[in-house]
DNA sequence: TTGCCATGAACAAACGATTGCCCTATGTTA
DNA sequence: TAACATAGGGCAATCGTTTGTTCATGGCAA
């Protein structure tokens, strides 16, 4: 460092208080309280508008990272999802921004893959980094890295997975209520063995749109075959797999519903490559409502929840939090609706599936 | 504050080096070099076992605030991309942040919605949280806020983005050649109105895949007629709406080329609606290779990009960068692939289209 | 003239970590 | 025995802000 003491940003311009107090031949401190507006500050007129005159010119932005140090917030909030490559978690994150950025913060995105060791990383990571707040969506929620959220008392949302401790701040949709409508639609349109491709066990949403297509079933008189579900997880790829698995089934069914539109959208493409048209030799239905579920041919039928709001209600939730100190609501729940497209069609023929595709999905 | 000089965590896990060399009767700045196995410490083998004891136990991690302060890096890459939604952007961040994350760093996404409001206020937010580097994929170079970018010397990257000063780090493909491959791919199948789906003229990848489909046109001694070019920008309604445009010419185009999937999706579904057959009635073609063009009905011709490595070397050459003080190489730009799928097939029959789409993209 | 009160700013102590330099014991060597 | 080297850590400045407190000055009343 050629200037030891007052060093100069490129073209002169000053990053500092101390170098901007310099030129206005005041104490930092002045400045300071200036700039942040301090209403305390007695301050005579031609001494302000000097400074004032000298932040436009060299338009001073104080360190965020020395302001976070003094005053103990970052304006950092974090997203711990799979993968942002998922249509659902681009749409949950944009809600989760937009509600972020009017309140002044910007947000971290940590994809985990689905990875206990990449959750545990990024969320060691973002301790240490003290942010604000951490969203998470991921499914790994026995993470001690979880449990040291709350100990190191990081305020924190749950979006679209229950805790088991129960008490966490969540935001998602009744997942039993939304399984229940479209195994029910299934049922309706006389299906008899209906599959379940499942999220894993140890995801709440796994776990109770399972509940709610199995609650469906028993409601219908139907019992639920143990071998009709398949663990598909929520992936394109893990759709596919369950799926081939239940159309090799000697009795096949002859209706599936997937836990996730990803997996309802590998399930579709196994159905293709098995020769079988959907929706007349197999229904298929979904949820979340992608983009995606909109565009496909047949369009898919299935749940539609408010994704974008899931992020914005999530932001909004968490940034209260932080502000406010606690908690309150302690969950947002929201009612999911059954959207049928061409992938359950009843009587469906060609047109009947162009039709529905047609439809552009609400989010 | 109760306790006034040593802050403990909850359940009495110490968070600052201060308490911690309290426990261990050491100075702080001892303990300081334990955690950074500084060499130049010499340390008596039970001190350092003292304080490695405590380190452990209390799974210390310095405060990252107060590091990046003194250190002058903030672990932190940010991104800044019209949306996130988006397949691309999606594909492209999981680049970013794949090659990002071996490395310490974690990163931060900004949305624009192609508003130069809003890119402005992010940049102007991550200027002063002293991100470590950029990587910019937005519409706007001419943005004050970018040239900051330089003057603050906060490293940059652009992606997909000439900049008119075009001595910018940079990562792409060739524009020009991929879009003179999908063009004369049109050709090739005997057309000769061919239209285009344009993005804006502000942006360098409109303006380069335009040059490059007159370029297929000229070469093919078939004139450019103006009107058969129309701006789609790069969303999906976008090109729905340009395509309508087209559409609607007394001599309509037979086949378009879209300056990006999106666009080219939203002409799909405006060619649905017009009641054309695809290819039949129009081929279309679009660029880029997004996961979404393989699954769609029939199947997206496009121009295939690696859009992953665009992102992970994009994260390589900033990391360089700010290690190693300069860019080198200054640019990367990879050779794009034509993929022809259903959505330009040939003698085009219904199965021939689902053949085209069972191709799973290389991406 | 003395005392008091605003006024207008400067002072200085944090926030938590890093790091060049200094200091104090103990051997070691001349 | 005096000078010196080395081991083992402590000291203190610094990164850039924020903020409670103190201080000097001048005006005004008594």
């Amino acid at each position: 460092m050629a200037d030891s003491n007052v060093n100069q940003g490129i073209y002169g311009m000053p990053v500092t208080l101390k170098e901007l107090a310099a030129m206005a031949k005041v104490h930092p401190s002045t400045v300071s309280r200036v700039v942040n507006h301090d209403p305390s500050l007695r301050i005579a007129a031609p001494t302000r508008a000097r400074i004032e005159a000298l932040l436009r010119q060299t338009e001073y932005r104080p360190n965020g990272v020395a302001r976070g140090l003094k005053l103990r917030q970052t304006l950092v909030l974090a997203v711990v999802i799979p993968d942002i490559t998922n249509p659902f978690f681009g749409a949950l994150f944009r809600g989760i921004e937009d509600a972020a950025a009017p309140r002044g913060y910007q947000v971290l995105l940590c994809n985990t893959d689905g990875s206990p060791d990449r959750q545990r990383a990024h969320l060691q990571s973002l301790a240490a980094r003290r942010v604000d707040g951490v969203i998470l969506a991921s499914s790994f929620l026995k993470d001690p890295a979880v449990r040291s959220l709350r100990h190191q008392r990081t305020p924190y949302v749950l979006v679209n997975r229950y805790s088991e401790e129960g008490m966490d701040p969540f935001v998602g949709s009744d997942d039993v209520a939304g399984a229940r409508l479209a195994t029910k639609h299934l049922v309706e349109l006389g299906h008899t063995r209906i599959g379940h491709l499942s999220g894993q066990a140890t995801v709440s949403t796994g776990v109770l749109r399972k509940r709610g297509y199995q609650a469906a079933l028993a409601e219908a008189g139907l019992g639920a075959d143990p071998e009709l579900t398949a663990e598909a997880g929520f992936t394109e790829d893990g759709g596919a797999r369950a799926a081939e698995r239940l159309l090799a089934l000697p009795e096949p069914p002859t209706a599936i519903f997937a836990v996730t539109d990803m997996a309802a959208v590998g399930a579709l493409g196994q159905a293709r490559k098995a020769g079988l048209r959907v929706p007349q030799d197999l229904a298929i239905a979904g949820y979340n409502d992608i983009p995606l579920a909109s565009r496909l041919i047949p369009g898919l039928t299935t749940v539609h929840v408010p994704i974008h709001e899931f992020g914005s209600a999530a932001s909004r939730m968490l940034l209260d939090q932080i502000d406010g100190g606690h908690v309150l609501p302690r969950s947002v729940v929201f009612t999911p609706q059954l959207v049928v497209r061409g992938s359950t069609a009843r009587g469906a023929d060609e047109a009947g599936a162009l039709d529905a595709s047609g439809r552009a999905g609400s989010e």
